[in-house]
RNA sequence: GCGAAAGUGGCGGAAUUGGUAGACGCGCAAGAUUCAGGUUCUUGUGAUCGCAAGGUCGUGGGGGUUCGAGUCCCCCCUUUCGCACCA
């Protein structure tokens, strides 16, 4: 105690010093140890844009606390970062400021990484991997190869998605909203028929609907659950007049028998031939006009059913009956087959059109409503009775379904079918700073995979940026030149890269031996460490990564290259912080937190505690400048606790309820962290500093209980403010690192409340509060109460007609 | 339209299973220290009536279950986020 020095808390000497330190130290290196349990806990990547901003550390703070926390509690924790480094923002800066898209890159990973270290993570950048390295990106297209030869990835001639601005196609996922936006840019995408090449992330579909063994947010389930939209039903076979087979996909093949009419998206490829030659001009119109406001937007809420016939007529495979097919832009080319049986009695949607255009509804399921169409005001879509419906008549509800099914396949007129609205993953981009795809095209064998030994296949330097809607690539004079590894002869390279999301799936896999050449990772690591089993970020990826990085995993394990078929076991989401003005931060907002200032001000010690203390973090909010002062004075309070000489020294009461204090702290702040409930963790320690610091002034700053808390205090503090837990742990004389102590557990003995409050109701209203030992009896607290003499005011005289006694709680006199 | 989450002081937010609503912090107020202070410390701080003791009201609104509801059930309102003619 007297060796301990009197100094003042200068975070920024502390923090500069002891990152330093641990650095020689090593001491958050990860190194496989058979003898522990292991864990492996990420963060989402950062891309390298150029600054880390507080949302930087929002994500990364709170993650690194709870895998220091994890530490101290045994586990052999490793705790990686890296880049994703190949992306669009490098060549816009690098268009707009006339510089070289990877050096932009690279500076800005050296910026960024000097940025995150002040931050006193626990990160091993040992295991630093940088999704633009040769060494990378050798293995990404090594995946592509495999994805290729086990046939899940395939090549294709499609009306894609593509961004004007961006310059580039894009995945499905990656178009936004109803109106079709970029969701890079917010441009509004346009068609375009173009050869791209695709993952089957849909032969995955079941899968990835399976999240039985995983820990995930309900949130992030159903965002990919109604991603993945799998709806079961049936295919029909229709056929035009001409005989030309019209595929329909159905939920409800029991109401086969109501369906009126026929409807065909505007793009459907049968539209050209089956329209007669009266209402061709009518078609062409409707039709150009439909793809133009695909182009622009479909805002009108109040979408009426438009649409007009084509002259031609389908047969109803089920009563052989004539029906007229028309077009309408209520009929998605995207979606199903692109054609769909309208049924207008049962699906409301096509009541709407068919009553905009006086046709038919007939109903044929007994739904007890009206039993004629003339007579129906909406689509009843309830199960019921079949009725009008041939053989099929009066089958009930709930075999309605099934037994049409069952009926059409025996007439080879339609089969079982599950549809998904999940489509494949095109993942061509033309761009040129991204991972090359691995192929070639000869004009003899057709496209060819580029051999193992020759990857990676590598992007060249010298070469012309500006976006043409064509990759880079294509204008290098050479770079495209190849030679077909099968016939020899001339070919040509693929010139588009590849979606950075193919590299960002799995960057997990490479932090494990990211300088290992003879793989895309060492197997020894890949054993011990994989899967992941924390994983931090944002909820925006909800769809786009977490589930690439899932099809990736899934992939992996059906190639039989990974013996797992999930990647991340635990998933935890943080929310966004907003500036002052409760916006979204942005430059142009001026609303813009910089953490390099507050790391400035008051340490990062302080910002990560504020960080963790100023919200709920799966929520996040806005920023409040005079909220981290709060903080800031908790840390400097416990920094005289633990440095100032008591004033008293004389021995007071209390140690009991002091313990008990420490003890209680323990509990809750483990639960919490346990619980991602950061907020309460500061909380709880910010209750034991302010109690150790009453008892310090009550004259118990010599006693053992006191002791007992700062040591506890500091353990607790150490994932949250590492710096400073340090400084404080060597000032008592600790020689080794307060990050390897083992995590206080709680004493349940000490927490344990002796004396308690009963509370004393009167019906139902608190009426008095009485100290009272915890063993307190049911006829003791009674007396009690009734000695009360507010309760007996309350009482007027009656006798209690009731009495409930919650044993450590209260007692309610019902009168 | 469908789906999800959420509504608690001036603010951010606490409240294991239904059992003291408002922990912790910000802000505010008063006081102390200070030449000074956007420092530090102490005290107070849901609203309302009252000199006080004490009372009444109070977790978006309405109803219900219960001795007792922020918590459970029903209806409604608001906000945020997803999806959006999905056949």
């Amino acid at each position: 105690m007297s060796t301990r020095e009197r100094r003042k808390y200068d975070p920024q000497e502390i923090e500069t010093r002891w990152q330093q330190r641990w650095t020689e130290d090593g001491l958050y290196d990860a190194v496989i140890d058979e003898g522990r349990e292991k864990l492996y806990c990420l963060t989402m990547l950062p891309y390298p844009s150029g600054d880390i901003h507080i949302g930087h550390w929002y994500a990364m703070v709170p993650s690194d606390a709870r895998a220091r926390f994890k530490r101290m509690q045994g586990y052999n924790v490793m705790f990686p970062i890296g880049f994703d480094a190949f992306g669009l923002p490098a060549e816009n800066a690098a268009i707009k400021r006339n510089v070289h898209p990877k050096e932009w890159t690279y500076q800005n990973i050296e910026n960024m990484r000097r940025q995150l270290k002040t931050m006193g993570a626990m990160w091993d950048w040992h295991r630093e991997a940088i999704s633009a390295d040769p060494e990378y990106y050798r293995w990404t297209q090594w995946f592509f190869l495999q994805l290729w030869k086990h046939g899940l990835t395939y090549r294709k001639n499609s009306a894609v998605d593509f961004c004007p601005n961006c310059n580039t196609t894009l995945a499905r996922e990656q178009v936004i909203g109803n109106d079709r936006k970029c969701e890079r840019c917010t441009t509004t995408v346009i068609k375009k028929e173009l050869e791209q090449w695709f993952f089957r992330i849909t032969d995955f579909a079941d899968d990835l609907l399976d999240f039985s063994s995983l820990d995930w947010p309900q949130r992030v389930q159903t965002l990919q659950t109604n991603w993945i939209g799998r709806s079961e039903g049936a295919r029909v076979l229709f056929k035009s007049e001409g005989g030309d087979p019209i595929e329909v996909f159905t939920t409800r093949p029991d109401t086969l028998w109501g369906a009126t009419f026929m409807v065909l998206a505007p793009e459907h490829p049968l539209v050209e031939k089956i329209t007669s030659d009266e209402q061709r001009a009518t078609v062409t119109t409707y039709a150009e006009q439909a793809v133009r406001q695909t182009e622009i937007q479909r805002l009108s809420l109040e979408r009426d059913k438009s649409g007009v016939f084509t002259g031609g007529y389908a047969i109803n495979p089920v009563n052989q009956e004539k029906i007229p097919i028309w077009i309408a832009d209520y009929v998605l080319m995207g979606y199903g087959t692109g054609a769909i049986m309208a049924v207008p009695a049962h699906d409301q949607r096509d009541f709407e059109f068919a009553r905009s255009h006086g046709l038919e509804v007939r109903p044929v399921v007994d739904t007890g409503g009206p039993l004629s169409g003339d007579e129906m005001d909406a689509a009843t879509t309830e199960r019921g009775a079949m009725i009008n419906s041939g053989s099929l008549t009066g089958t009930p509800g709930e075999e309605a379904v099934t037994r049409t099914i069952a009926w059409l396949e025996e007439r080879e007129a339609g089969e079982s079918a599950i549809n998904y609205r999940l489509r494949d993953w095109l993942i061509s981009r033309q761009r040129y700073w991204g991972c090359p795809i691995p192929m070639i095209h000869c004009p003899m064998c057709g496209p060819q995979p580029v051999p193992e030994p020759q990857l990676p296949v590598l992007l060249p330097d010298d070469i012309e940026w500006r976006p043409t809607g064509e990759s880079p690539l294509k204008y290098h004079p050479t770079w495209r030149l190849a030679t077909c590894p099968e016939c020899g002869g001339d070919a040509e390279r693929e010139t588009d890269t590849m979606d950075t999301f193919m590299c960002s799936s799995w960057y997990h896999y490479r932090y494990l031996s990211p300088d290992y050449h003879e793989g895309p990772w060492d197997p020894r690591e890949l054993a011990y460490w994989m899967p992941v089993d924390v994983y931090t970020g944002g909820i925006e990826h909800g769809i786009l990564h977490l589930l690439y990085t899932r099809f990736f995993t899934m992939a992996l394990h059906r190639m039989g290259i990974v013996d797992f078929s999930e990647p991340k076991i635990q998933l935890r989401n943080q929310g966004t912080i907003l500036g002052e003005d409760s916006e979204k931060m942005s430059k142009s907002r001026g609303n813009v937190v910089a953490p390099d200032d507050l790391v400035g001000r008051y340490g990062a010690d302080c910002v990560r505690a504020y960080i963790m203390f100023f919200a709920r973090w799966e929520q996040g909010g806005p920023w409040s400048p005079t909220g981290i002062e709060g903080v800031a004075r908790w840390l400097h309070r416990t920094w005289s606790l633990l440095t100032e000489e008591a004033t008293s020294a004389t021995t007071g009461d209390g140690e009991r309820e002091l313990r008990r204090k420490i003890h209680q702290s323990a509990q809750g702040v483990t639960r919490d962290f346990e619980d991602f409930q950061f907020n309460t963790v500061i909380s709880t320690l910010m209750e034991l500093t302010n109690a150790l610091v009453a008892a310090k002034s009550a004259g118990l700053a010599e006693s053992s209980a006191f002791e007992e808390g700062t040591e506890l205090l500091l353990k607790m503090i150490a994932p949250i403010a590492p710096h400073m837990a340090e400084e404080l742990w060597a000032l008592r004389g600790h020689e080794d690192s307060v990050h390897i102590q083992s995590w206080p557990e709680a004493d349940s003995e000490a927490a344990k409340e002796e004396l308690f409050t009963l509370v004393v109701q009167v019906n139902g209203k608190v009426r008095d509060k009485i100290d009272a030992t915890i063993d307190l009896g049911e006829s003791e607290a009674l007396a009690l109460a009734l000695g009360s003499e507010s309760v007996r005011r309350h009482l007027e005289g009656r006798e209690p007609k009731k009495v409930i006694y919650v044993p450590g709680r209260l007692i309610n006199l019902v009168g």
